[in-house]
Order: C-alpha cells, then sequence, then structure tokens
DNA sequence: TGTACATCAGTGAACGCGCGTTCACTGATGTAC
DNA sequence: TGTACATCAGTGAACGCGCGTTCACTGATGTAC
C-alpha cells in the first residue's frame, strides 16, 4: 500500500506526520505553550498514548513543532524575495534584496505570531555554525545578500564582519516589538516603522555616518 | 506600629509588597511562566489563600511582576547612563548617551534574562503614549536622547520620526537573540556583536549612506 | 484603664482542570511456511 | 493459496503533579464605650 491512506479506521498510517501538523497548528494559534501531546492527539483524534509511539515525549514533538515553523518562516521570506524583478544595476539589484529579506521576515513575524514565537521560544534552534551555509535557511539568504553587498561596492569589506548580526536585530527587534510593546500602533503608523527600519538599517551598512572617534564614542562611552 | 514588621506570627504586616518581591525573584529565576500564585505563597511561607487578600488573581500579580521588571531595566539603564562622564563637545556627548542607553538594555536583557522576558511576554507593558513623557521610563531616555542628536545636528530633523523606533529595534533585537539563537556565542564574539551593531545604529541614524532613490529600493522594491 | 465586639488577614481542606507519562491490553497488519 | 503467528500501532484506565480558585473557618488587631 501507498502512503494515501489517510485516518480509516484504528490504524492511522501516518500519524507521526498527522501529530507534527497538528502540533504546528497548535503553535500557530497559540504559540509554544499550546503545544501539547494531548491536544496534538485530541487535534488527529487519537489517544494521547498513541503519541508516544512515534515521539519520545513532548519535548520532541515541540521541537519538530519549532523546525515547522522555522520552515514556514524559510517560505515565506523565500516568496518576499523570489518576488521582486531582478534589477539591471548591481547595487540596486541587491539593496532591493536586502529590503524584501527584511520585509519577509516582519511580514511574517505579523501574519503568523504564533509560529513567529515557536521559532524563538526559549531553548529554540541555534545559529548554524558559520560553515554550515548549506541549505536555503533564512540565516544563509542574509550571508549571501550580505555578500553581494560587499562584491557590488556597497558595504565595505571590513564592515562586512558581523553586519549580518546587526541587519538581523534590527528586523528581528522590530518583528518582536510589532508584536509586543508596539501592538496597539495603527497599521499606517506600523507600514511607516518598517521603512523607517529598513532605511535607517540601509544607512548604517554602508558606514558613513560616524567618524572613527565617534565609533569609539558609541562603543566604548570612555575615550575623549 | 511602623511598617517595619517583618513576618512574624499571624499577620504578616506587608505581605502585598513580600509577594511582589517574591514574585520578581520567580520571574527572574524562571521567567514569566514560573510566576505562580502558589509559588509565591510558598516562597512567602503563607497560603496560597492569602493571596487573594491582596490579588484578583493569578493576572494581577503576573501584572505586578512585569512592571517590577521594567523597573529593574529602567535602574540598569539609568545606571549605565549616569557612569558616562559628560563630554564638552555636545555630539561626542550625545553619541555616548546613545551607546550608554543601548548598552545599558542589552547588559540587562544577559544579566536578567528572566526579568527582561518578563517584561517582553505577552500582554506585556504597550508603548507609553507619546505625549506621556512624564517619568524617567526607558522609553522617555531614549527620546530625550534623540531629541539631542537632533539639538546637536547630528541627526536631521526630518529624520527624527520614527528614528526611536529604529534605535529600539536594533538594541531589542540584538537583546532577544543572544538569548536566543546566538545564545551559544563566545564572549568576546558577543561583545563584538553589541559593538557592531550599536556601530550600525549609529551610522544609521546619520542618514549618509544612501541617496534617496536608494532608500526607496530597500522600503519597496518596486521602483527602478 | 478595661472590656466587648467588629473587622481584618490569615488557615486548611477541597474542587476541578489539563498536563505528561505509564501500564496492561487488543485490534490490525504482514509474513513464513 | 491458506493459515499460524509475530509484530506493529493503536486503546482505555490510571497515576501523580501543580495549578487557579473557593469555601467555611479562626486567630489577631484595633476601636467604641
Amino acid at each position: 500500500m501507498g502512503t494515501s491512506a489517510a485516518k480509516r479506521g484504528y490504524h492511522h498510517g501516518d500519524l507521526r506526520n498527522a501529530l507534527i501538523e497538528a502540533a504546528a497548528e497548535l503553535a500557530a494559534k497559540g504559540g509554544p505553550e499550546s503545544v501539547t501531546i494531548r491536544a496534538a492527539a485530541r487535534e488527529v483524534g487519537v489517544t494521547p498514548t498513541a503519541a508516544y509511539r512515534h515521539f519520545a515525549g513532548h519535548e520532541e514533538l515541540l521541537m519538530a513543532a519549532k523546525e515547522q515553523a522555522l520552515g514556514a518562516l524559510r517560505e515565506a521570506m523565500a516568496e518576499e524575495v523570489a518576488a521582486r524583478p531582478r534589477l539591471a544595476d548591481p547595487v540596486d539589484n541587491a539593496l532591493v534584496k536586502l529590503g524584501a529579506i527584511g520585509r519577509g521576515y516582519i511580514t511574517f513575524a505579523r501574519a503568523e505570531p504564533g509560529l513567529f514565537r515557536t521559532v524563538f521560544s526559549p531553548g529554540g534552534p541555534v545559529l548554524p555554525s558559520p560553515e554550515d551555509r548549506t541549505g536555503t535557511g533564512p540565516y544563509v539568504m542574509l550571508l549571501d545578500m550580505l555578500d553581494e553587498l560587499v562584491e557590488v561596492g556597497y558595504l565595505r569589506q571590513d564592515r562586512r564582519p558581523m553586519a549580518e548580526l546587526a541587519a538581523w536585530a534590527m528586523v528581528h527587534g522590530l518583528s518582536a516589538l510589532l508584536d509586543g510593546p508596539l501592538r496597539d500602533l495603527p497599521e499606517d503608523v506600523r507600514d511607516q516603522a518598517v521603512m523607517q527600519c529598513m532605511i535607517v538599517l540601509g544607512h548604517g551598512l554602508s558606514g558613513r555616518g560616524l567618524t572613527e572617534e565617534q565609533e569609539k564614542l558609541v562603543t566604548k562611552g570612555l575615550a575623549s
């Protein structure tokens, strides 16, 4: 028999994936706290005990939900990037990518707050090691885009290190704030805020605002 | 009798505050999920029922813990700012403040992850309304500092709107990431990341990196 | 100054809830011969 | 092709846990007279 067997009778056929899907739905609705073995089993129409045939325990199911949520983020970002036309000017093209990546991230966080929280809940996935640039994860997309910014001459080589962290921080921070203390902001103000943050980030990556001495002041605040 | 009465015998004397303090300690140790009426009562050495003399229910205690945590953040930031010497050059002075505020925020998040998470847990405090600039809250400190950056001529008047959101987003994002996917970063890399983010933010606020056309590319990705 | 009494601030027992997890079990499946 | 049997994937009942919350209560406090 194939894997086409839906839930019929006693044997489910694909319970593991059904539970993962249910877990992701729970996460989408209520965040990571809503992901429980009992709730997932209930959703699928199966006894909680049955879940233990496929998962060692609650933690393993939650991990699967986190991966699922991360996958959804990846897709959302990739879509946003793919939706942009390729521009002739290489600098322009790279800057558009920067905007697309940021927008994809922030838009996802707003559209799927439960999943977004799930990805970044305590004990979530750790930064992939720098060498591991295989795959098409969100982080890798970001790294490639920044490398491109260097190649086209917008981002100075010596400013490339850690640029990904600054970009990520800006975009992640705004996403988190819009789902937190800024949640009551009117729609149009929110949109403006997103644009403003991307603009500040764009300017900031260029490194054309501060003198070297001023940089020291911002980071240390000790020298004169 | 004064309010100096410690927990003696049947009557506690200051149970409400004792419970709030216990709630804050629980939050510091285990984040907002650890704040329960039963645990707080246990900590104080009192029956859970007693707490209902002073709080309508669990939510009210949690709110108190959030306020407590926010107060701790405020103090940490104020201390960091106060620790900087006043510089003669007004631009330099404002930039130092920028760095101090950011560092205070990020340092607090790292030193007290439980409290930091509590402040920003779902249902946390909402952004104070723009008119309400009384008090010495973290947000007000930020607004004042940015106004100063305008006065001294570093930040262009027309870039002032929403600059606070960009600054907050950068600093908040890094704080969150360092407690999340970046938690395994070695100490020195972490420090460098903090500096890099503050530098990018400093450059970014100046608005001297992108042309107007490039700004549009980053925010829209549609024009040519 | 002493005493009766209202009020306040706690106790102790109990409720129902949803959770994770384990146990002995049973129905369904597939395979060796 | 048919059948015995091992194995797999579920069931159903139960456990203990910590939680929020409510109930009737009681010890301590302070105040009117």
